[in-house]
DNA sequence: GGTTGCGGGCAAA
DNA sequence: TTTGCCCGCAACC
């Protein structure tokens, strides 16, 4: 289609500079730069009105890939592929980890599968998930455009999301993956465990593999200041504290300020300025592995695998999503020998916890669709972690 | 079972 | 007309 670039788009791609010849067009242009001398790396988090091009050999492009939860959206335009934000999936309670890493998960596009998802329980304190929708575009959600042209796949990404990064669809679906594997295991579990009462307890004890778990760190280390907003307001309430070993997505909630990522909200700021940084923005949240109980209440929940997105992150055509990007800086701790206090005091019991909400609490916007689901009256408190189970059901090795 | 892309259709601006 | 969104379908993993 641009293959026929007239002089005039020449003369566009000449009179504009390097950068300009990267954000002078817009997705909707009948004609976009055909001539581009150096492509974008793949951007896994691509926030604010953002504009990349990549190569249409780049298979993350190509697939359309994005960290963010996003769904297909009909323009009814064949020719531009449209999508748009579907939010994060948080802890109702606003919980978190002992570390205190929130519960970040990614919602799932499927519409009968996200309501599935909500009505699920939050993996890592049982209390009810709520999906905070995105409303960084307007008041409507984030949306991104791709388009195929030449041998260019021209991206451009309009809002500013206004929420926590998700986990990444490769932990989410390392999370799934757990989940069956526990299923199955579990089940199995159950018939060693009749053999073994039926054997008069000889005394070997049914034990259940503590599954890796992923810990997740912070990829937008730092709320936006709208997206601060979002989750405030529960944030500020006394928070469960947290002590069941189950990881879902989690991230410190501390680390959101400073990370070894720039924020998403100022990476696209970022990424304007440098359009060809990609590696410097596709950072994305680094999980470690640490073998450590899994959930305390029930064993339904998600887990999730030990997985790394450092380095390159999780997209990255030359590093598997198990790659080394391990972190080691974070503690697996948080789901270690985790003793539930007697009453969690506002702010959790976990010193870890405490130190690590140091997110500014700001009142919840009224939200106009699901977001507004589960808020403060419609959260469940859970005050207590059943540790008992925890360690019973998955004694640290 | 979930993701992704596509497209019909509707409603609101 | 544009935009957002719901829905269903099919292909794929």
């Amino acid at each position: 289609m641009l293959k026929g670039a007239d002089d005039s788009v020449m003369e566009q791609e000449d009179s504009a500079s390097r950068h300009g010849e990267m954000t002078s067009w817009d997705i909707n242009d009948i004609k976009l730069p055909q001539h581009v001398s150096q492509t974008d790396w793949f951007q896994e988090w691509p926030d604010s009105y953002v504009k990349h091009i990549y190569s249409s050999e780049d298979k993350n492009a190509q697939r359309h890939h994005s960290s963010w939860a996003m769904r297909n959206t009909n323009n009814h335009n064949s020719r531009i592929l449209k999508k748009s934000c579907l939010g994060v999936v948080v802890c109702g309670n606003n919980c978190s980890t002992l570390d205190g890493r929130k519960i970040y998960l990614r919602p799932a596009i499927c519409d009968k599968a996200r309501q599935k998802q909500q009505r699920k329980c939050c993996p890592n304190c049982n209390g009810p998930l709520q999906l905070l929708s995105c409303r960084g575009h307007g008041g409507y959600p984030v949306t991104n455009f791709w388009r195929h042209e030449g041998q260019f796949i021209f991206f451009q990404c309009k809002g500013a999301h206004d929420h926590p990064r998700p986990e990444t669809k490769l932990e989410a679906e390392a999370r799934r993956s757990i989940q069956k594997a526990k299923t199955a295991f579990s089940s199995s579990s159950l018939r060693l465990k009749r053999i073994q009462e039926i054997e008069s307890l000889t005394g070997a004890m049914p034990t259940q593999e503590p599954l890796p778990l992923l810990l997740s760190y912070p990829d937008a280390h730092m709320p936006p200041a709208n997206f601060r907003g979002r989750l405030s307001k529960s944030s500020q309430e006394p928070t469960l504290s947290s002590c069941s070993g189950q990881l879902p997505f989690l991230r410190r909630a501390g680390e959101d300020g400073a990370s070894r990522e720039a924020p998403t909200w100022s990476q696209g700021l970022s990424l304007r300025g440098t359009p060809r940084a990609g590696r410097l923005s596709s950072v994305p949240a680094v999980p470690s592995t640490a073998p450590s109980p899994q959930q305390c209440t029930h064993l339904s929940t998600q887990h999730v695998l030990p997985m790394a997105e450092g380095g390159h992150g999780p997209f990255s055509s030359d590093v598997g999503p198990l790659g080394d990007g391990s972190c080691g800086t974070e503690s697996p701790l948080a789901f270690g020998p985790c003793v539930p206090p007697p009453a969690a005091p506002q702010g959790g019991p976990c010193p870890m916890a405490r130190g690590a909400q140091p997110q500014p609490q700001l009142p919840l916007p009224p939200r106009g669709r699901e977001g507004h689901r589960g808020g403060g009256g419609h959260q469940v408190r859970l005050n207590y972690c059943n540790n008992d189970v925890f360690f019973n059901l998955y004694p640290l090795r």
